[in-house]
RNA sequence: GCGCCCGUAGCUCAGCUGGAUAGAGCGUUGGCUUGCGGAGCCAAAGGCCACAUGUUCGAAUCAUGUCGGGCGUACCA
């Protein structure tokens, strides 16, 4: 509809005026209109003309189009049209909910990238959420999607968690063996902190971190690589049944530090001098001569540092998938970081230019006071579950995993991608406002309305609308520009704000309009069938749960 | 110091590719209700869109500066 016009009046423009306009059609307040275009404010000082003058031209001219009811110059020379309804009803039958704006591109992202041998955190969950969300607009907009997840399985963190899992061991590798699947992750995240705790107080026990530290890239005691494999197994087991809780799908393929390292290493190596230079025994880039910060990529102990295992991690994706893009979704704070290091993978590897995109978000923080302000609280992630958990059942609702995922979901997603989420349990968890279980109570009593009535869905095609379903058409036929902007930009916010609005605007509608038994029953069954389509499918690319019955 | 991000209603946020009286939710106050899932609907109160200057027919939106906050800035990831 929105398309339709806009050529009708770039065509309009060209024939009156004899000039090329770029059309912005705009949704105005509802006394306005269905559309608004604003040219002939545009076209004014070109054609040393009124504006008003332009507009009424555009309008007479417009308004010969059998789907435009109404066309009316107004403000200081806004075009403003009302369509018809017969062309309102057409977009029922008519409207196309995918878009492929990506058809023909493959891309990579990395949607998970959790550390083995630590816990989980809010931050992680977010994340999570974030790429696995990014990863949805990326495939429904066409491209072939490949969801990748990085870990750290090298390293000090590795190294102080052997340390005290060795230790619990004490030689015998059979004791690991009694811990049961449901204590492994309190048993992990225990161990790392014992050994986080000693490698900072025990001179002892920190230069035999240090060693296990070495050890974790070249594992040669048998027992060190017995428990080392089995306690990485466990983390990441653990981490696939929460990210299933989260309602993410699982990432097609793993990578790991220790593999990148080794390919980034060379890859610093080969490049000394022209690209990479020594200083202080250790290899560094000077990302000062292009505006950015100096970064090490090589210790000057002879060890890769993230830097460049995230140059040998880009040519693992580029060997696998051979990526138009990839994308890294982390924290803001490491969005100088990866400046530095797109840019030197740019320099050492010129055919990997523009692939890599870092896409940065805030942080989340809770709102209540108390937990949010105590600083190095670090939230675990089984602690949140149970804070929503419990706060479902304050409100004297039964939990259950939809309504969770739908929650936290929601709640992370309504948020412009890159400022701080302050996260508010209780209202996550509300039924009533701009929640999740809001959202799936709306799709759920549409579903309810269709499955009780006797009668089939069904739009004339002569049909007039009264006030209230006209509102909720228009509403509907905004989806599909809504999706496209969201897949382009990549901000899912834009979904959950139009979703909210939508179900709002249903609301409106269905207050004051009875369905059952009344004479316009199977119209508005049209209307209500196309309502929960809209937003099953606009939960779907939230990857929130959207079930007929709660 | 330098660089990046942010500052919109009491709180949490949309709006930012410049457009008509700046919108939601929560909270507050008042109304609607024998009805299809009222978890709703209607209404009120609440804003110098941090401040200043500039560009423009037009600025919350763009530019510059100021103030306030966050983050980054050589061997963590």
């Amino acid at each position: 509809m929105k398309d339709r016009l806009e050529k009708l009046v770039h065509d309009v423009v060209r024939h009156l005026f004899t000039v090329q306009v770029i059309v912005d059609i705009s949704r105005p307040d509802p006394q306005f209109g269905d559309a608004a275009t604003n040219v002939a404010m545009q076209l004014a000082r070109e054609l040393k003309k009124p504006p008003r003058e332009i507009a009424e031209a555009i309008a007479a001219e417009i308004e010969k189009d059998a789907d435009i009811a109404k066309v009316e110059v107004a403000g200081p020379g806004f075009i403003n049209v009302r369509f018809t309804d017969v062309a309102l009803a057409r977009f029922l039958y008519h409207s196309e909910l995918a878009s492929l704006e990506r058809a023909g591109e493959t891309v990579v992202i990395e949607t998970n990238n959790p550390n083995p041998f630590k816990d989980l955190h809010i931050g992680h969950a977010y994340n999570c959420i974030i790429a696995d969300t990014i990863a949805n607009l990326l495939e429904a907009s066409g491209a072939e999607t490949h969801r990748v997840s990085y870990h750290g399985d090298v390293g000090l963190h590795v190294g102080r968690s052997m340390w005290a899992i060795l230790k619990f061991v004490d030689g015998d590798a059979a004791k690991l063996d009694a811990i049961e699947l449901k204590d492994r992750a309190a048993f992990m995240s225990k161990m790392y902190v014992e050994g986080a705790k000693a490698d900072k107080e025990d001179e002892k026990a920190h230069a035999a971190i240090e060693a296990l530290v070495q050890q974790s890239f070249q594992p040669d005691d048998p027992l060190f690589k017995h428990v080392y494999e089995t306690c990485k197994l466990w983390s990441f087991n653990y981490l696939d049944t929460i990210i299933e809780r989260l309602g993410s799908r699982l990432a097609e393929k793993r990578y790991l530090e220790s593999e990148a390292d080794t390919l980034g290493v060379k890859t610093v190596k080969n490049n000394i001098d022209d690209i990479f230079t020594e200083s202080k025994g250790a290899i560094i880039f000077k990302g000062e001569d292009y505006g950015l910060h100096t970064r090490v990529f090589i210790a000057s102990r002879g060890t890769g540092l993230y830097e460049a295992r995230d140059l040998g991690l880009m040519q693992l994706k580029q060997r696998d998938y051979n990526p138009d893009k990839s994308y890294i979704i982390t924290a803001e704070e490491q969005k100088d970081y990866f400046n530095v290091v797109i840019k030197a993978a740019e320099l050492a590897m010129p055919a990997l230019k523009g692939i890599t995109e870092n896409i940065s978000t805030g942080t989340v923080k809770l709102s209540t006071g108390k937990m949010s302000s105590r600083t190095g609280e670090v939230l675990n992630i089984e602690w949140l579950f149970a804070q929503l958990e419990a706060a479902i059942k304050a409100r004297g609702a039964e939990p259950n995993e939809a309504i969770i995922t739908a929650a936290l979901r929601y709640a992370f997603l309504k948020v412009r991608i890159g400022s701080d989420v302050i996260f508010d349990i209780n209202e996550s968890v509300s039924v009533e406002g701009n929640s999740g279980p809001y959202l799936q109570y709306a799709h759920a009593r549409a579903c309810s309305i269709l499955a009780k009535s006797k009668k089939a869905p069904k739009a004339s095609g002569t049909m007039q609308f009264d006030n209230y379903e006209r509102a909720l058409v228009l509403k509907l036929q905004e989806y599909r520009e809504v999706t496209v902007r969201a897949m382009d930009e990549l901000l899912p916010h834009y979904i959950c704000t139009y979703l909210y609005e939508l179900a709002q605007t249903f609301n409106r509608f269905y207050e004051h309009s009875r369905v059952i038994d009344d004479p316009r029953e199977q119209l508005r069954l049209a209307l209500i069938a196309h309502y929960a389509e809209t937003l099953r499918h606009g939960l779907g690319l939230l990857a929130i749960p959207a079930p007929e019955y709660l």
